[in-house]
DNA sequence: TGTAATGTTTACCAATCGGTCAAATTATCC
DNA sequence: GGATAATTTGACCGATTGGTAAACATTACA
């Protein structure tokens, strides 16, 4: 009998456990690209290089295994965030949470699509996290920022909107990859191109354009 | 006979334009959530509220609306770069660029996700645009911003990787909404977030963060 | 007003969609 | 080695996909 499903047994068996990693990679592949309904089974048992009803063995549905990436990218993606240390030194703070950001967008720009294009549909699968664990643990960090302004070390700013321009100019080199490669060329779309933007994002948020006032 | 399309005729009918206006305006709202793959044409005609023969009469594949729609929005989309002013003054001109910026995210939405989704897929259908005249505009507005930083007008930066972060702070309200509305919560995600990235996006390209150097 | 061009609809097509089923194959464990 | 559970497959399902054919209705224009 083949009734009890990966998800019904106990333990995992050692094949359970390497074919839902080589499904899931191959759904990331696929759904990073054409989003949720964009995304057919087919294309990703290609990838995966497995029969559609070996695959629909492990995972039940496509929604099952578009839940399962959300849920893991949703956790990691927040890493740096977390590692934001309230007792830190705010440049160093700063300048570090940037430089991890864009080396997550370096090294797992499909985890950075797969994000984005859930939020271009309107989040279905995660507004709930959005408003709830996500939205926390902003309001910590936005509090920390705050005080850092109270306290004069750095300038009185929006902490929110600080945090969205840090998200959204690193996620952009994952995001729109495609654009920014056309944009630079072949003379600096060589792989320098996260070093030029990292040491350009450090200098536009610890002194801005720096912009002479006449 | 009903074979002359739409598209052979050289004098566009009345009806022609007013059924091709509803038609782009529905394949937008549908387009810019699920991106072309995971838009069917059975969704526009319904948005469009006509049948769908009656909507492949106008524009025979779904291809045809979509290429419609990015050509239409390339265009109005590089409007604000485009009348960046090399002779006028650099401040006002990066401020004004950043307000027509979010200006267009807020009242545009749709058009931005619709690119977002584009770029998302490896921008298949716009490739070329982007190699192109999208490349040469940004190359000659990077000209400017250099200029300006050797005059010591601006900090010395990457006038590229510049260019990048306003375009991405920017569209951030846009293609991310639901993101920002379910951070800012119900206090702070009325209509007021656009002036208040406004004035947060203004002071950090200008002045940064004015972090205090110890 | 007549008629030819334009516009709309119903019925339909082959291909693909997400997913099921039972039979066949393979791994596990006593 | 044999029983039992886990895995894999091919055949198949009804629904939906992008798109077509042709009959029908409406408009524009002389």
């Amino acid at each position: 009998m083949a009734i009890p499903r990966a998800a019904k047994t106990q333990r995992r068996t050692r094949i359970q456990e390497e074919k839902e990693e080589i499904i899931l990679e191959a759904a990331l592949d696929v759904f990073s690209v054409n989003g949720f309904r964009g995304t057919t089974v087919d294309q990703i048992a290609e990838v995966a290089g497995m029969s559609k009803p070996n695959l629909l063995y492990y995972f039940r549905t496509k929604e099952a295994m578009h839940r399962a990436l959300i849920d893991r990218v949703l956790f990691t993606w927040l890493e740096p965030l977390r590692a934001f240390d309230a007792n830190g030194n705010p440049e160093s703070e700063i300048r570090s949470y940037i430089r991890r950001k864009l080396e997550m967008a370096r090294d797992f720009p499909r985890e950075s699509r797969l994000f984005a294009n859930e939020m271009l549909q309107g989040a279905p699968h995660v507004e709930d996290e959005l408003r709830g664990p996500l939205k926390a643990l902003v309001d910590e960090k936005a509090e920390v920022i705050r005080a850092w302004a109270t306290a004069g070390k750095i300038a009185k700013c929006d902490p929110y909107h600080l945090i969205f321009s840090i998200w959204s100019t690193t996620q952009h080199y994952a995001d729109f990859d495609v654009q920014v490669r056309a944009v630079l060329g072949q003379e600096h779309a060589g792989e320098g191109r996260f070093e030029d933007a990292a040491r350009y994002l450090e200098q536009l948020f610890v002194d801005g354009l720096r912009i002479r006032h006449n």
